[in-house]
RNA sequence: GGCCCGUUCGUCUAUCGGUUAGGACACCUGGUUUUCAACCAGGUAAGAGGGGUUCGACUCCCCUACGGGCUGCCA
């Protein structure tokens, strides 16, 4: 609060798996409030758990990170190479006296606790090391404990959830550093924190309670205590914790379903943050009014048809150029077959129009399918049905209409309801059969938009194909 | 078990003691249309329950219920 310092935000996932949805957002979080400052987004990889933690996890975050488009300042912190600093800030505890020695056996802390626990008390295991006199120590391995305050309590005044109290009673003597001489997370985050000149941690209301202990190592070094902001976790549809079975939880799974990123930060941002009625806002648009103050304080649920919708808003407001990018980069991401040089030209010229009335990248792909495919066109059933006999008959008496025309809505549209007319029909009886010839199926964009896009010479060979 | 946090339409939310409780998504109805969409107009729908405080509570306090989190020499 009141700190004169400029805003250092940071996002610190361990490196145990793919960027989980909640914790995309939260990075998102970090980065709006840091980018909306003039301040900095740092990146840490909180990887001291060397059993669990994997390159390939830590490239799947950069990467998940990298599509929701949230760039981080400087380099990638790697929380396991600081840990002689961390030690050194344990045996700096010890010496200011705001820790001590604890030999106390791992098997014998958990057989306190499990006896604790089968009692049905709450176990806070207190070190009998705590004010033993240094020369009894005996020479054995030890793990640094903090002296934590026994009385009082602990007043964390969070920007989300307001000022939590603790009572310091309920908490132990955390352990700081392990007796193999590594640092536990909860020293680890508060040295990394400070030693990057962190201003404000937003991070998951997981660490609600962690903050207390946190905030005690920042008091036993004398340092600034950052200001807190706990936000709720995301839930699935049905309010329980997101897991895997609500479906995708990985960010990475987003982009291989389709939706595109601009929609995605949308989303995100709206979901447990609100700005009045804001609903639909550019990446930039969000920079400049998110705040912590906006920060819902209950956990909110994943609404895929809220997802979709916003997402449809940003395919239509893309530019056009940028929107055929990302469409290469989705068709790899899902494996899909790359687009030829011809379709991405098509592409391009059919985009404006396309992307108006489509919500993602597979629904884009198939309102495109009449520029993907290649003569001869194979039609499902139900173009088959379209193409009977009389209307074959109809599309050869157009064929030669078209030569000559030119190739405009306001000159084929005449061409086409005279046709219809001649026939004793209405157009919409004249484009089922149009939509079969020229797209194989019944469900396609307006038929003049798919003419102008293929052009003349490509219409009239599918129209003759058509009619053979 | 203990401690901490949360609870407004089905969903995301606005409201910061006085409103016909607003918007968005979804849903329903109608319109438009060359299909699916898109688009336009309208509609249904909410303060978990119970006590207080107050002239007046969705807003403040307490209890209950429900949901979530933490309780490791994991992060």
């Amino acid at each position: 609060m009141n700190s004169p310092r400029p805003v250092v935000t940071r996002f610190a996932p361990s490196p145990t798996g793919y960027l989980h949805i909640g914790g995309g957002r939260t990075a998102l979080f970090n980065w709006l409030y840091a980018r909306g400052r003039g301040g900095k987004f740092l990146l840490r990889i909180e990887d001291t758990d060397r059993e669990r933690s994997t390159p390939e996890a830590t490239a799947a975050i950069l990467r998940g990170l990298t599509w929701l488009g949230l760039d981080w300042d400087g380099e990638v912190v790697s929380q396991f190479e600081r840990r002689d600093r961390h030690a050194e800030v344990a045996h700096a505890m010890l010496a200011r006296g705001t820790a001590y020695k604890c030999f106390a056996m791992q098997e014998e802390i958990a057989a306190f606790r499990a006896a604790e626990e089968a009692a049905g008390r709450y176990p806070v295991f207190l070190s009998p090391w705590r004010d033993a006199d240094p020369a009894t120590h005996p020479d054995a391995p030890y793990s640094i404990r903090m002296k934590a305050p026994r009385t009082g309590e602990t007043v964390i005044e969070d920007q989300v959830q307001g000022r939590v109290t603790i009572q310091n009673a309920t908490l132990d003597d955390m352990i700081v550093l392990r007796s193999d001489n590594t640092p536990t997370y909860m020293l680890a985050v508060v040295v990394d924190d400070h030693d990057m000149s962190v201003t404000h941690v937003i991070r998951g209301d997981d660490h609600l309670n962690n903050a207390a202990r946190q905030q005690m190592v920042y008091d036993a070094m004398g340092w600034e205590v950052p200001v807190w902001a706990h936000i709720p976790l995301i839930h699935g549809p049905d309010g329980k914790k997101l897991s895997k079975r609500h479906g995708a939880t990985g960010v990475e799974e987003y982009q291989v379903m389709g939706y595109p990123a601009a929609g995605m930060r949308n989303y995100l941002t709206r979901l447990g943050w609100a700005h009045g009625d804001a609903e639909i806002f550019t990446t930039a648009e969000a920079v400049e009014m998110f705040d912590l103050a906006g920060i819902g304080r209950a956990p909110a649920r994943l609404d895929f048809k809220k997802l979709e919708n916003t997402c449809g808003h940003h395919m239509a407001m893309a530019d056009d150029a940028a929107l055929l990018h990302e469409l290469t980069a989705y068709l790899a991401a899902a494996g899909r077959p790359p687009l030829t040089d011809l379709q991405a030209n098509l592409m391009a010229k059919a985009l404006p129009v396309l992307k108006k009335s489509v919500k993602t990248f597979p629904e884009l792909i198939e309102k495109a399918s009449f520029l993907l495919v290649q003569r001869p066109i194979i039609s499902d059933d139900k173009a088959r049905e379209a193409l009977d006999t009389v209307s074959r008959g109809i599309l050869k008496s157009l064929t030669p209409r078209l030569q000559n025309a030119s190739w405009t809505k306001e000159a084929l549209e005449p061409i086409l309801n005279e046709i219809a007319a001649d026939n004793g029909i209405g157009f919409g009886k004249l484009a089922a059969p149009l939509r079969a010839a020229i797209a194989g199926r019944t469900v396609t964009p307006s038929v003049y938009d798919m003419m102008l896009v293929i052009g003349r010479e490509e219409t009239v060979a599918r129209l003759s194909d058509a009619g053979k």
